[in-house]
DNA sequence: CTGTTAGCGCTTTCAA
DNA sequence: TTGAAAGCGCTAACAG
């Protein structure tokens, strides 16, 4: 303990150790240049006081700030759109007045522009966070800017098998089981057949959001079946356009997953063929909210953009300060939501 | 701007107003002793520069810390062991080392008792964080803390019409209401009889639940009708019992909401009767996990413990040290949990 | 390799 | 009523 009773500090655990300030912190933050005696000696000392970092002082401390670039595709999807307007807010926050944010806004997001883009950020940034892309190249890209000491976060969709630092997001596959057990339930027609509305099957988080969908209406609703998979290139205009399309083909559905974005297409193609099936949609967007409150929707499985960007922004502080995150608080929920829990 | 580009720091606004570093900060701060002049000349460099104080600089220039004071129930609740764990953990990140907490567990969670306690917390402590209950004097109790300058927040159970300084959890009526949707659409009998359990009538927010379950069944699945209400005490063994003594008087229902806790006397209760209806309770914890995972409960309504924890101890540490919340972080979230989103 | 010193942005004595 | 100065716990030069 330091003498006043509080938490010992840094200068507690110089004076137990012997050595300065300086050298205390050396050790501690794992800078080079101590004789290994010496890392032990203030090592033992930090063991038995039980010393733990002031995260808020060293951030204080630290005359230099980081800069940090977040990568996203175009602004006109609205989740999109408050993703960014929520990391701005975060970095200002959690960032400590450290955490000066680039915003990069991807016309195309296509994986060839995406690794450029996080090639050209690992130049110019401490930190990156990003929307993922599940491509060779984009991984690589990552692995390059971790390797240069970038640490990178994966933001909604994932790029599994690179050097992430971390991805924050839903599980997407749990997201679409969670889909389907809501079908099941809601339709009440056990041998009904369900429409699938994707952005694209290109995008990782919408595949294995049609996987998961897929497993768990076949495990726990077996007499209902998917009539078709319809992609709507997560656009209101195309959505409409591919939804009026797939009723032609397949005729009108018991239910709808909805897992992209383009929701308000989907409703208006409904609308136009006069039918009401179950629908169920992910994200709470300007959006969807009317089309929830106006029971034209059942149900909407969100991700809390707010959240993601805080946690994101936390998580990348945290690995360019090397210290820890409360991982519970950084679990992103699959929230379902229905008209009755609708936050004001 | 300060000069370096950076955010206005305290010295740019003293600089401006041409006073000293002390000065900018009692008027900053609202403390007394400063010439009207002066203290509009500051104002204006503040609004000018857009200065914001540094939080985290803040505390730690702060010597004196502050005494928090939690009072809850007894922790054989498993929900309320958790929230008493979570506050200690909220209070050494989110404190800035400078919150001492402690805690007071009540044996008999009563409004007299409970009165008691936030009278003598209001002595000791600067601030307090209780579980309300809704009672006169309690509010009467809450309302002379206040008047002491010694905010309280209620937490998961408010005390309406005191002056607590706010309430942290979830809007119970809505989440009544969720549970009634969940019923009306799982139970898939437009003409049953649900039986509703709770802890205890005087407990508010199992009678908000109540109420809000009770309305949203009338207008959305008016064949269904609630059959009973049984008190379980929020206890294992004597929610069994009632639950047994509930079936035999009213019969088997097709549905079961549990609005209290002892969610596992009510399992039991129904293996002893070997019946299955849809089955909706509260909370994730220890004891409603595995129902869940074995399909013996179909949904939990949920509110998250370290959230509220974390929330009630920044909304504490914000009154006390004069600065902002960010209310879209401290939004507590009326979580469904299926097996499918189960967290890990 | 190690120590000294000057801050980060703010609060808090203590004097004036 | 106001100001000067010390310091919270840590980092970052700069010497030695």
């Amino acid at each position: 303990m330091s003498e006043d009773g509080g938490a010992p500090t840094l200068r507690d655990v110089a004076r137990r150790a012997n050595v300065s300030l300086a050298t205390a912190d050396r050790v501690v933050n794992r800078r080079a240049g101590v004789r290994p005696v010496t890392i032990d000696r203030v090592e033992a000392a930090v063991r038995e006081l039980g010393f733990e970092r002031h995260a808020g002082a060293a951030a204080l401390a630290r005359r230099t700030g980081f800069r940090v670039a977040a990568i996203l595709p175009r602004l006109a999807n609205p989740f999109v759109a408050r993703l960014a307007e929520e990391l701005g807010e975060a970095c200002r926050i959690e960032g400590q007045r450290r955490l000066a944010l680039t915003l990069h806004e991807m016309e195309g997001f296509a994986p060839e522009p995406l690794a450029r883009a996080v090639r050209h950020a690992a130049e110019a940034a401490d930190g990156i966070v990003a929307m993922g892309l599940d491509d060779a190249e984009v991984g690589a890209a990552i692995d390059a800017a971790a390797l240069r000491g970038v640490p990178v976060v994966t933001l909604v969709s994932d790029v599994p098998g690179s050097a992430r630092h971390r991805y924050v997001g839903i599980d997407n596959r749990a997201a679409g089981r969670v889909a389907a057990s809501l079908v099941g339930r809601f339709a009440a027609r056990p041998d009904g057949r369900v429409l699938v509305v994707l952005g694209s099957r290109n995008l990782r988080d919408h595949r294995d959001r049609l996987e998961g969908f897929e497993a768990a209406l076949g495990e726990s609703f077996s007499g209902m079946r998917i009539c078709g998979v319809a992609e709507g290139r997560d656009d209101v205009a195309s959505t409409r356009e591919a939804v009026r399309e797939a009723l032609d083909r397949w005729g009108a559905p018991c239910a709808i997953y909805s897992a992209g974005a383009g929701t308000s297409g989907l409703a208006d193609a409904l609308a136009d063929a006069a039918i009401r099936p179950v629908v169920i949609a992910h994200e709470l967007t300007a959006e969807t909210r009317p089309l929830l409150e106006a029971d034209r929707l059942d149900a909407l499985i969100v991700q809390d953009p707010g959240h993601e960007a805080r946690s994101a922004v936390r998580i990348l502080m945290a690995a360019l300060t090397g210290t820890a995150v409360n991982d519970d608080q950084e679990r992103i929920r699959i929230e379902i939501i229905l008209k009755d829990n609708l936050p004001k």
